[in-house]
DNA sequence: TTACATAAGTTAGCGACACTTACTTTGCAA
DNA sequence: TTGCAAAGTAAGTGTCGCTAACTTATGTAA
């Protein structure tokens, strides 16, 4: 476990904000998401407790540059997925929601970071927006399908059902509450069939 | 804000361990999961910030005794709603999962606590137990639908995928990520439809 | 180049909390 | 009645979140 990862030449760090993020990210990922503390990651950003203040206002505003980090991450892995597949395919629906699923597994941690906090940091206008191009993604793809709009309420409700489907299943594969229901390969599978059920229904 | 439910007579308080877990659960609600301190729940018991540690091993300990009493909550509420459905229709396992949806709604903060436990507590048998508890009510009204042994496969993942999409909508619900997409009757019929999709496909 | 406002660090300290230890009160069983 | 274990208390330790007051570096304007 290293202390710090890039020793500090000088009186001012020049990274601390980025550095304190990843080192959250790392801390919620192995002690949870109550496991981490502000001082904690301080000292392993080489800085004292009280550095973090000067670019968090408190503990919750850091979690949430977290989430926020996290929100980035998989919704550009969302869209990478999508975009290895042809526009209006179900495969490119399902690529979505195994991306969604990988993220979970990757970082179950952030992962429930990113979906649990609207807990107490109701309606932060950021994070929302956020969370909207996530959607966004899975409208565009579904709107592909469909030969729709995405503003096409049946477009919304299809991208709905399977985003529960998604979210559903990645939150109970990283509770381990499947205990080998699935291999990796039927877990594609699963996705395609699913997908294809949800958007083909009549 | 009650600073003490039942004012204490004598040295004993007699069912501190009841009442702290009740304490928890109502701070769980309301200050989140994070918000909550051992202390706090004790003085609303009326008791010394010692007296917990004479019922609970530490802080872990304490809210998985509240997940655990959740859990049982909630398994009860599966039940009594399939009970009010003929065995083997749709309705009865749409109202299981309307059920669920409902226990997620009426206390959140118990509901991701429920869910998210895992995390540092992994593989609790006591709780796995009831989970699987859980799951089985599933299994019974989903084996009914299909005429199968509960063992069966194909029972078990047609029950899975019910989960996963009941699941993703509560957990969606509570993060108030859904934004006015359904309306309460709405939602009885998504639970139908999608039953019947998932119990009725090919 | 130099002056200086400001960003970004520091130490010190407060109150709260998790948890322990040692002590006290009480109910119950022999 | 006595004695013991269960269940409470008070006091203390180390950590944490956060603030206040101070120091050091940096970029900009004269």
């Amino acid at each position: 476990m290293p202390e710090r990862t890039t020793p500090r030449s000088s009186y001012h760090h020049g990274d601390l904000r980025a550095q304190l993020i990843a080192a959250v990210a790392e801390l919620v990922e192995t002690h949870g998401p109550d496991g981490f503390s502000v001082a904690e990651a301080a000292r392993r950003a080489g800085v004292s407790s009280a550095a973090p203040y000067k670019h968090f206002k408190d503990r919750p505003e850091l979690l949430r540059a977290v989430a926020s980090a996290g929100m980035d991450r998989l919704r550009d892995a969302m869209e990478t997925a999508a975009a290895r597949h042809r526009a209006g395919s179900y495969e490119s629906v399902a690529a979505i929601g195994q991306a969604y699923v990988d993220f979970a597994r990757a970082g179950p941690g952030v992962f429930r970071l990113v979906f649990g906090l609207t807990e107490g940091h109701d309606g932060d206008p950021h994070l929302e927006g956020k969370g909207a191009a996530c959607f966004g993604v899975v409208l565009r793809a579904v709107a592909a399908v469909l030969e729709r709009s995405p503003d096409d309420p049946i477009v919304r409700i299809r991208a709905y059902a399977l985003w529960t489907f998604v979210h559903g299943h990645s939150f109970l594969t990283i509770d381990r509450k499947t205990k080998g229901k699935f291999e990796l390969q039927d877990e594609w599978a699963f996705l395609m069939q699913v997908s294809a059920s949800i958007l083909g229904g009549h």
